[in-house]
DNA sequence: TCTAAATCTGAAGTTAACTTTAGATAATGG
DNA sequence: CCATTATCTAAAGTTAACTTCAGATTTAGA
C-alpha cells in the first residue's frame, strides 16, 4: 500500500482501462497534469482516475481531444475537483448529448422526407443544403457530426 | 448541354459539395465506379450526385468510409438504382440513426446517475465497465461512438 | 541488497480521410 | 485552330490520436 494518496501511471492505466503510452499522450495534450517523483516518474492523483474516465466517455459522445481539454479546464487543475466541479462537466456533457440527439432526430426526419418519398429530390433537401457544418475543410479525418 | 447523360468530375463536385480530389479517392475506395473518355477522364452517371450525397449524410451520421462502402455495395453497380433500392439503403441508415439515438439516450442516463449524484462512483459505473466497444485497439484515431 | 518489473524519453510508425503538387494531356468556346 | 480551362497520375504531405521501439533508469519486493 502506498504511504500517500498518489497513483503510478500503471495503477491510473489498469484502473481507467487506457494503454501507458495513452495517458502520456494525455499528459502531452494537457489534459492530466502529474507530479514527478524524485526519479523523475509521474505520480497521479486518484483524482484523475475519474479525470481520464470522463474523457473516455467524452470521447464515446463524439468529442474529439481539444473539445475534451475545454471541458476539463474548468476543472480545478492538480487539485481534487469536488462533487460540484464534477456536475458542472457533467451538465455540459448532457448538453451535448441533448443537441446531438436532436441532430441525430432532425437527420432522421429528413431522411424519410427525401430518400424516402418519391421525390428523390435530394438536391434540394435540407440535409445537405443548409449550412450545417459539413466538417472543417483541409486534410485529416472527417468525423463530425454536428 | 451534354449531348448524352453522363457528367464529369468537376460537375459532379459542383453538384455535391465535394472537392475534386475527394472524388477522385472516394473511386480508389470503390465509391463510385466512373466510366472514361477515349481520352481517359472520367465521366459519372446522373445517380452518382445522390450516391455521393448519401455517403456525405452516412458521414455525417458517424460512419466510416468501410462501412458506408458496405452500405453502398447494396445497390446496382454502375447501374441508376430505382427508387426501392434507395429507399433500402435508407432504411438501413434509419436503423442507424434509432441505434446511436439509443446509444446516446443510454449515456445520458447513466451520466445523470454516475456524475451527477453524490457517489461519484464511476469507476462501479456501466457507462464505462460494460464491454461496450471502447473503440478497437491500435493506432489511429478513435472517433467511435457505438 | 539485489533483481525483476515498471518507467522514462524522443523519435518514428500507423490509420483514416483527404489535399497538394508537378508535369503532362484532354476538352471546349470563340 | 488555339488558348484557356479542366483532367489525369503518382507520390508525398496533413491531422488526429495514439502505439511501438530502444536503451537507460527507477522502484518495489524477497
Amino acid at each position: 500500500m502506498a504511504t500517500d494518496t498518489l497513483i503510478s501511471i500503471g495503477e491510473l492505466a489498469r484502473r481507467t482501462g487506457l494503454a501507458v503510452s495513452a495517458i502520456r499522450y494525455y499528459e502531452q495534450r494537457g489534459l492530466v497534469t502529474p507530479v514527478r517523483t524524485a526519479g523523475n516518474q509521474r505520480r497521479f492523483l486518484r483524482s484523475d482516475i475519474r479525470r481520464l474516465s470522463v474523457v473516455l466517455i467524452a470521447q464515446r459522445l463524439g468529442l474529439g481531444l481539444a473539445e475534451i481539454e475545454a471541458e476539463l479546464a474548468k476543472l480545478p487543475q492538480g487539485r481534487p475537483p469536488t462533487l460540484v466541479d464534477w456536475q458542472q462537466v457533467s451538465r455540459s456533457l448532457r448538453k451535448e448529448i441533448d443537441a446531438k440527439v436532436g441532430l441525430l432526430t432532425r437527420a432522421r426526419g429528413k431522411l424519410d422526407e427525401c430518400i424516402g418519398c418519391g421525390c428523390l429530390s435530394l438536391a434540394k433537401c435540407q440535409l445537405l443544403n443548409r449550412g450545417d457544418s459539413v466538417g472543417a475543410a483541409g486534410p485529416g479525418p472527417r468525423f463530425v457530426l454536428g
